[in-house]
DNA sequence: TAAATTAACCGCCAAA
DNA sequence: TATTTGGCGGTTAATT
């Protein structure tokens, strides 16, 4: 395998959302940091803006761009366009035509959440399928009508052309591109590590599952815990998961205490709640849909579930997502 | 909304 | 003898 250093650089300007910058960063420089494997680092990741320097984003955090985009004409693998308030961006001319320009010498382009306003000014979405955050999509399809929209997918590939949904799919996207180039098993070496740091800090949350899959025994139950968090649906009673680990349930049930300090039963409807969570967060699907591949056989089930431990229930938990 | 059914959990004891 | 494992039954909580 090459191990040559490829470029990535993220598109910022005044305006922007900083996690459209900061959630792919921080994947590329996980990736850079969890699979040294050849010589030379993986990716370096740079932020361009109009000129470089101060670049102030949409919460008002003040971001320094490493270069400007005029110096950058050549040796980019990987262009990512950040999302915000796009207003800037899409009127910037010069902005739009060094995009044109990089289409054809870049091997992937990608935009996040609204970044794909600015690929859509510039032309480049014209006849591709593409998404934005879905609270924009029908915008994005009303104003530019050649643009193929998919509103309820989290991110979309059309030749190599990229866009995604909302800040946590960039990262999904980053993701998936760094699976494109390392491997399943760093994307998800690096997926571990940053949710570790995502989940952390979220007070509400007084219990992430994928922490405490990342962080328990390595022993036969480790494997369980990451099978549990990455299969919510699918039979996870008590008694099943007992017999995965080749165990009689009243053991399992007395290890997996002793490894991981909660019940069996609540890991797994924690793994549901969170993956739900992430699904109304992120996607439009309906309650069923979601609750059904949760883990939760019905919406009715998830209703409550989501009552007992968030106190609040789905429908309004998505609600307080919508971004106006 | 109430009652019946089912699943999970835990203490305890016995077998390995 | 000490530790690990498995089974039984009662209690509690959740689901239909």
């Amino acid at each position: 395998m090459a191990t040559r250093t490829r470029r990535v650089a993220i598109v910022a300007y005044d305006g922007a959302q900083t996690l459209d910058i900061a959630g792919p960063l921080e994947v590329f420089a996980g990736a850079a940091r969890y699979a040294h494997r050849g010589a030379a680092p993986p990716y370096a990741v740079a932020v361009v803006a109009a000129r470089a320097g101060r670049v102030r984003m949409q919460s008002g955090l003040t971001l320094i761009a490493d270069q400007s985009y005029r110096e950058v004409r050549a040796g980019i693998d990987t262009l990512i366009v950040a999302g915000g308030n796009a207003r800037a961006a899409t009127a910037d001319a010069a902005l739009l035509r060094w995009l044109c320009r990089m289409l054809g010498r870049v091997r992937r382009l990608a935009s996040v959440c609204t970044g794909a306003f600015v690929l859509a000014e510039a032309g480049i979405l014209a006849g591709r399928r593409a998404t934005t955050h879905w609270a924009s999509a029908g915008a994005l399809a009303r104003q530019y009508p050649r643009v193929r929209v998919e509103p309820d997918a989290l991110y979309v590939q059309d030749g190599h052309v990229y866009t995604s949904a909302g800040v946590t799919a960039g990262m999904d996207l980053a993701l998936a591109l760094v699976e494109e180039d390392l491997g399943h098993a760093t994307a998800l070496t690096v997926a571990r590590h940053l949710v570790l740091f995502l989940k952390r800090p979220g007070g509400q949350s007084q219990f992430s599952t994928y922490l405490a899959a990342q962080t328990s025994a390595p022993g036969p139950l480790g494997d369980l815990l990451q099978w549990i968090v990455e299969h919510p649906d699918g039979n996870l009673g008590v008694g099943h998961l007992a017999a995965r680990a080749g165990m009689s349930p009243r053991h399992f049930a007395r290890v997996f205490v002793a490894a991981t300090g909660t019940t069996p039963a609540k890991f797994v409807a924690n793994a549901r709640i969170e993956h739900a969570r992430r699904r109304l967060e992120e996607s439009r699907g309906s309650l069923k849909v979601v609750a059904n591949d949760c883990g939760f056989g019905s919406a009715e089930r998830m209703r409550r579930t989501f009552q007992r431990h968030l106190h609040v229930v789905p429908n309004d938990y998505r609600q307080r997502f919508i971004v106006r």
